[in-house]
DNA sequence: GCCGTTTTCGGCCCGACTGTTTTCAGTCG
């Protein structure tokens, strides 16, 4: 079983916590931490790299030691340092730091006086009123502490994008109609088109005397105020999710839009080259000398360090600046590329609406073709077709098709990929179609390997063209199988099929870093909606969203293709 | 513990808000 990179960061995040507990030098706290996230954020394993002779230490923010201890994990599953420090600092401490209000401070006073190690332990000390005798805490902090863990342990999930997106909405217009409101922006993970968000930070200018910040605690959704003050504030909406407010000057909404749009370690290495050049940057401006230089847009900031602008989606400090230092930032895939959407269901399985009404929804999106695929009949739960009910439903096609001039039906099936890697509908009729989509629906938890060589035979056979969802994954719902994507990347581009990603909002499955990854091997990916009903059709612009995370450009996508250029590739 | 086009030593982002304080430490992002 090799040891995942989550595992890694897991481990030393732990170490970063309990070491924080012992006053360790923060700088090297911070160092296992940034280590923790460059491991995390990494598309290949650490496993894997090993395994080519890669050197990790190569890696940024992992030296000597860190690439060391990387490969005794990778070994052993294990890190004897961490083993160390537990000895003498209860491993239960980082958990109580992930309580909101505590943290390295706290936990020690909390550990050293009243012997606490747990939130039960906690609970009880806040409850008999000893909290609030311990010098630096009083009554406020016990009484926040035992709030606190009322919700502590409820699962703490990050927020979907389409979620967070339906929440906001209203929140944005409401604040939108405050007097004095000029901008008013989503920056964070939220402007990043991360496929799940922590919080929602929400920038704003307003004119002088603007009630926008009591305006903002004031909202009906609002359950809890967490803080407030004249240009920031942070409340807990009813559904859970966190919002910061924050009101800069109109001088500074650029500067403050890259602060807030982050990533935090994208804005700690601009602010590095900031340094270098003798700048402070910060969320009201590039300074000189305690004069500000720029920070009225974003574009001024990044060219005050010498970069063109950076799209928001790139912003993870995984390469993004240096490419921008050679100008050599790829031009992102836009919705407006997209010629046709290759995976989707009418009627005669699972979908919504009939076959007309998705191709009338098609032209009205302007698309030149649209792929039917309906299920095969293995997923009986979708009323997959048998070969018969395919073979109606390709003369209801070829009908259609002869009536339109402005878009063409392409004739499709998303077929099962059984155990064994064999297709649940005969190659005769998988070579009577335009093109063939293929998905795993059950026996998601085989080992690596065999999931591995399930798809991969799957791909063998010949009329195969491309791989829906791939890892099957349901964003917070249902784990991704496990499988070595590379291999199965490069066994894709071999063959001449291709890999999805799947545009509903909670499948985006690849993932931003599997596209990356697909670009890297040279093989391009169908971004699809796998829409059950017109209205899924516009789920594309999420598919979009994860594929310019993943740097992809037009040319890495097979469905901005034009007809003819796309018959080809569908060709094998 | 990492890192280097002024450096292999000496830096490492920094401002807002809160609570416990009487000038600041802790936490967060």
């Amino acid at each position: 079983m090799p040891v995942h990179n989550a595992e890694i960061a897991r481990l030393f995040e732990q170490l970063a916590d309990l070491l924080e507990v012992e006053d360790a030098n923060p700088f090297r706290v911070r160092a296992y931490r940034n280590a923790a996230r460059t491991v995390s954020n990494n598309s290949k394993s650490m496993a894997d790299l090993l395994a080519g002779g890669k050197d990790l230490s190569k890696l940024p923010g992992i030296g000597k030691d860190l690439a060391e201890k990387i490969r005794t994990i990778v070994e052993t599953g294990r890190l004897p340092l961490l083993e160390e420090v537990r000895a003498r600092t209860p491993a239960a401490l980082s958990d109580l730091m992930k309580i909101e209000g505590l943290g390295s401070k706290r936990v020690k006073v909390l550990y050293s006086q009243l012997h606490i190690t747990c939130p039960e332990d906690l609970q009880r000390a806040a409850r008999s009123g000893r909290i609030r005798e311990l010098e630096g805490f009083g009554r406020k902090t016990e009484e926040m502490i035992l709030h606190r863990l009322e919700h502590f342990g409820d699962a703490q999930a990050r927020t979907r994008l389409v979620d967070a997106e339906e929440t906001v909405k209203p929140l944005l217009a409401y604040l939108q109609a405050t007097r004095g409101i000029k901008d008013i922006v989503v920056a964070g993970s939220f402007r990043r088109r991360s496929e799940t968000v922590g919080d929602l930070d929400i920038l704003a200018t307003a004119s002088r005397g603007s009630p926008v910040m009591d305006r903002f605690v004031a909202y009906d959704q609002v359950a809890e105020v967490i803080s407030s003050g004249k240009t920031r504030a942070t409340v807990v909406l009813r559904s859970g999710l966190h919002v910061d407010l924050r009101v800069v000057p109109q001088a500074s909404y650029g500067a403050a839009l890259c602060y807030f749009t982050g990533s935090r370690a994208h804005n700690i290495a601009i602010r590095k080259i900031g340094v270098r050049k003798g700048y402070k940057i910060n969320e009201y401006g590039v300074f000189r000398h305690d004069k500000r230089i720029a920070g009225k847009t974003e574009k001024s900031v990044y060219r005050q360090v010498g970069l063109p602008c950076i799209e928001p989606e790139l912003r993870e400090n995984s390469g993004e600046i240096e490419a921008a230092g050679k100008n050599r930032l790829p031009r992102l895939v836009s919705v407006d590329d997209i010629r046709g959407d290759l995976h989707c269901h009418t009627r005669a399985s699972d979908g919504h609406d009939s076959l007309e009404e998705m191709v009338t929804a098609a032209r009205a999106k302007g698309y030149e073709y649209i792929a039917i695929t309906d299920h095969s009949k293995r997923l009986t739960v979708a009323h997959g077709l048998d070969e018969k009910r395919l073979l109606r439903e390709i003369g209801q096609i070829d009908r259609l098709n002869d009536k339109l001039d402005d878009i063409v039906i392409l004739k499709g099936i998303e077929v099962d990929i059984l155990e064994d890697g064999t297709l649940d509908i005969q190659d005769k009729l998988l070579g009577q179609l335009d093109l063939v989509v293929g998905a795993v629906h059950y026996k998601f938890n085989l080992t690596r390997r065999k999931q591995t060589e399930r798809i991969i035979r799957a791909m063998d056979n010949p009329y195969f063209n491309i791989l829906a969802h791939p890892t099957a994954r349901l964003i917070n719902e249902r784990a991704a199988s496990e499988m070595d994507m590379e291999k199965v990347m490069t066994a894709a581009r071999e063959r001449g099929c291709f890999l999805e990603v799947n545009a509903q909002p909670v499948r985006l499955d690849l993932t931003d870093s599997h596209c990356r990854l697909a670009r890297e091997a040279g093989l391009r990916v169908a971004i699809s909606t796998d829409a059950h009903s017109t209205k899924g059709l516009d789920h594309m612009r999420f598919g979009i969203d994860q594929a310019r995370r993943g740097w992809l450009e037009a040319a890495d996508v097979l469905n901005t293709c034009k007809l003819p250029d796309l018959r080809k590739l569908l060709t094998r």
